[in-house]
DNA sequence: GAGGCTAATGACAGCCACTGACAGTTGACA
DNA sequence: TGTCAACTGTCAGTGGCTGTCATTAGCCTC
């Protein structure tokens, strides 16, 4: 009983995950080293050696390949929410979530792709209308998920109150500024993200008084 | 000198306005009855008697002709905040632009079609997933235009202060949250979006402070 | 460790959105 | 009325995506 594996993998789960992987990664370098419209999926699964219809059997379109790695991210914060002591107030979870998840991002994606891709991917999303919508559409079913959380959180009924979604769309309204802020920028730093995010969060309220001319 | 026409439609201007609308026509009829995924682009075209070239030649793709009713309302709504009284608050001007677009809804849509028929497509819109991605990238598109009209009235420099952004931000999440709950009611009117619209806006502050077991 | 079961894959055919190229038709205008 | 330019139809082709079916290759049992 030397270096037994406990739970049992299986060779056929690794040789899955093996594929996926790939498949990931080379969807993440052809997108970002030529651009998502002008990569073709047959190119893609040429470059892991397997068939175009193998692709579509570990996503469902090119456009889930693209927007996999955010995936990744986006599922950990939503447990991040959710792991906030329930003393916080909703958009304080919602502020310290985020910010821990841009400080663990690293780890969160090593296993794909490193820091430095996922923001070039970043710019590929952005800058790519298709994926844009699709990206935004996402990002829709994100809020509603947390939207979830914070109403149970609260101890309130999501569809007779609609305050958990007025407050989780207000709050991806600036992480959406925030995000194109940091794009257009030119510190990519996690540190600088982690600023402006701030940043911007404490200005949600001066924003919407009114009075700008006489502010800042 | 009898009843001239002085800016001279011309023939050929009135017959492509003529194959535009009745393309939009078919187009809205078709996926509002049968769906947007199991209308084909053929089937438009042979509806109004074009062949399927003239149609892409009118529309840009099949989401664009899903999404031209919805345009019509979104380019005066933009030019609707840009006309409001420059005395006016961001958010309540905003807020103005929006209730007033309710109440003209059906004169601004009436030659193509009903209100009633706006909202099925609506509808369609938001229960279509790759439909519902492209609106919420045109509607990212709009709030970008909108947010320059508001940076202009307050003599604001957008690239150096984000409150423009942000606050359009907010109001159009408060916007898509309304939408949503107004497709899922069953208060189809124009009076009671107008009615909803004023009611979401109001409780942004609210969301916005946390405390909600306290509030009602 | 041989054979059966089943998941994973490849190969093929086909649908549909969309595009480029070219030729035919029809308003516009001198 | 004839010329020009815009509008349209036809055809061929690309690429994303799906259904089907035969083949391969882990897995499990006896």
């Amino acid at each position: 009983m030397e270096t037994t594996t406990p739970p049992r993998p299986g060779l056929r789960e690794m040789k899955k995950r093996r594929t996926h992987d790939e498949l990931l990664r080379a969807a993440v370098h052809l997108f970002t080293s030529q651009g998502y419209e002008r990569t073709t999926v047959d190119e893609i699964a040429e470059a892991v050696d397997v068939s175009q219809r193998t692709f579509f059997r570990y996503f469902a379109g090119k456009e889930e390949a693209a927007l996999a790695l955010e995936g990744i991210t986006v599922g950990r914060f939503v447990e991040g929410v959710r792991a906030r002591p329930a003393h916080e107030a909703p958009m304080e979870a919602l502020r310290q979530a985020v910010l821990e998840g841009w400080s663990s991002l690293s780890e969160a994606i090593e296993s794909i792709a490193s820091v430095e891709q996922y923001l070039r991917m970043y710019r590929v999303i952005e800058s790519t209308p298709v994926l844009l919508a699709a990206h935004l559409r996402r990002s829709a079913e994100t809020e509603e998920a947390i939207a979830r959380v914070l109403a149970e959180r609260e101890g309130l009924d999501m569809d007779a109150d609609p305050r958990p979604r007025l407050a989780v769309a207000v709050f991806g309204a600036v992480m959406r500024v925030t995000e194109r802020q940091w794009i257009t920028g030119e510190d990519y730093s996690l540190e600088g993200m982690r600023e402006l995010t701030s940043r911007y969060l404490d200005q949600v309220g001066p924003a919407l008084l009114g009075g700008w001319r006489t502010g800042t």
